[in-house]
RNA sequence: GGCGCGUUCGUCUAGGGGUUAGGACACAGCCCUCUCAAGGCUGGUGCACGGGUUCAAAUCCCGUACGCGCUGCCA
């Protein structure tokens, strides 16, 4: 039988790192085996339930490369996809339980009655698991439907896996003393229960549960914040998981490679976001340069720096690329390469071209460039030393300087290459004016 | 309270009877260097505790403590 697995969020209006790192799993092992994942969206609670937030879930998953095969924007044959919209599947559930004497009425609510037996959980994370559920006072009969006809989690939650014929339920262990519950559900439908996973959870600084309220605990959090998407699905794989080969930095590809339920730990897990930030600047400096630009287009765009073409940005980013953490630094790192009218930083200015001499040192390096006829970073490199020791000064006496005159900032990609980038006639008129600002 | 799960550097993890307990993030120092990164080198901190079993326990067993989860007419 071919694997199907499920996401199954509640339209909250934001997607937590712990239900993307659920779906991920659910995602790398339906791809990996074949499978199909499905996504259903857990809406009985019609409140919170609107067309943003289901956006929120698609867009996050989608930004993180998870696809899936069924779904409320796709369909499929196990269809509708969505709990609000199910009701009729649910009532005929509830009235077969009904028939066969598995519910009982308390207080215009339907309780479903425990057998009362020993529940054997076989989790493929956990291991085997008995579950005593003979006391009535410590497991009482689990509520299925309220009063006013909707339903509860458990009863849904169970139905929609018989009928959307899901083989594996990959969870967050939180679900774990549900489980018992759910697996009474199943024998009492005369459905065989799937398979199930219990993943540990993603705790914050403190050992908590991950809340709204915890920085970097929303999907949006890294979407705005300039991450790349394969170096947070990487981390977020890392945290109950790893390739147990000291491997930290992951393509997806290879995640899917080696990844299986069997290797994933039961242990809680604290978010570090510095390891998360580490291990985005990785993969931006070993990404392919044209995954690069993609990426940091949109951050370059709405900074509205009128780069003209694709062309003309690409080699700047190259720059940029090897240096930068965040692609939200991006702007700062290649405005001035399209400008000059860019921004100088006073601390730069006063500390460098403010400096004693350094007006001359300025105006020496400008007519050793301005003979320069072969301008290319080496040739940089050589007259700039050149110049230097003709000077009587050490290099960084004039590379800081033209740092600052062409680009405005003390920090920023390699000076010569930066030069040659820019093209002489550039240079020489930004050396120039900074010459008559400096001391 | 009851039930379930867990506990290896501050954090993420590898190791699952014999290891100088390995790696990574972070931190500190050094090297490299035009800045910032990257890279290289070095350093410190760790098997929760107590009992067993064994020639030998971080590793197996029991207990304790602590943490987390569940214990809803939330999902």
């Amino acid at each position: 039988m071919s694997i199907r697995t499920r996401f199954a969020p509640s339209p909250t209006g934001f997607l937590h790192v712990g239900g993307a790192r659920t779906a991920l799993f659910n995602w790398l092992y339906a791809r990996k085996f074949g499978g199909k994942l499905i996504l259903r969206i857990e809406d009985t609670d019609e409140k919170r339930n609107t067309e943003e937030a289901h956006a929120v879930i698609y867009q996050g998953l989608s930004w993180l490369g998870i696809d899936w095969d069924e779904g409320p924007d796709k369909g499929g044959d196990y269809g509708p996809y969505r709990q609000s919209e199910r009701n009729e599947i649910y009532t005929k559930h509830f009235e077969k339980l009904k028939a066969d004497g598995h519910l009982y009425e308390d207080g215009g609510a339907f309780r479903f009655r425990s057998p009362r037996k020993t529940v054997q959980v076989e989790d493929l994370v956990c291991g085997k698991i008995a579950f005593d559920m003979s006391n009535p006072a410590t497991h009482p009969d689990m509520t299925i439907r309220r009063p006013d006809g909707s339903w509860i989690f458990h009863f849904v939650n169970v139905v929609d896996d018989i009928e959307m014929k899901m083989t594996h339920v990959i969870r967050g262990e939180d679900h774990l003393s549900n489980t018992p519950k759910h697996i009474e559900l199943y024998q009492a439908l005369g459905a065989e229960p799937p398979k199930f996973a219990h993943i540990p959870l993603i705790l914050n600084k403190e050992g908590k549960k991950l809340s709204k309220r915890d920085g970097g605990s929303s999907i949006t959090h890294f979407i705005d914040g300039g991450y790349v998407p394969e170096a947070v699905a990487n981390y977020l794989c890392l945290l109950g998981w790893s390739p147990k080969d000291n491997r930290e930095e992951l393509s997806v590809a290879e995640i899917l490679e080696l990844f299986d339920l069997s290797g994933i730990n039961r242990r809680n897990a604290i978010f570090d976001l510095d390891k998360c930030f580490w291990l985005n600047g990785q993969h931006i400096l070993h990404m392919d340069p044209a995954r690069f630009v993609e990426l940091a287009k949109p951050y370059i765009d709405q900074a509205e720096v009128l780069y003209g073409t694709t062309e003309a940005l690409a080699p700047v980013l190259a720059l940029a690329q090897p240096k930068i953490k965040h692609l939200s630094d991006l702007p700062a790192w290649v405005s001035f390469f399209f400008t000059e009218d860019f921004p100088v930083d006073p601390e730069a200015s006063e500390k460098v071209l403010q400096k004693e001499g350094a007006k001359g040192r300025i105006e020496a390096l400008s007519a050793a460039l301005n003979a320069l006829s072969d301008w290319n970073h080496a040739a940089l490199e050589t007259t700039l030393k050149a110049t230097a020791t003709a000077l009587g000064v050490k290099a960084g006496e004039l590379v800081h300087p033209a740092r600052v005159a062409v680009s405005g900032r003390s920090v920023g990609p390699g000076l010569y290459e930066m030069l040659e980038l820019l093209g002489k006639e550039r240079v020489l008129a930004r050396l120039a004016r900074a010459a008559a600002q400096a001391a």
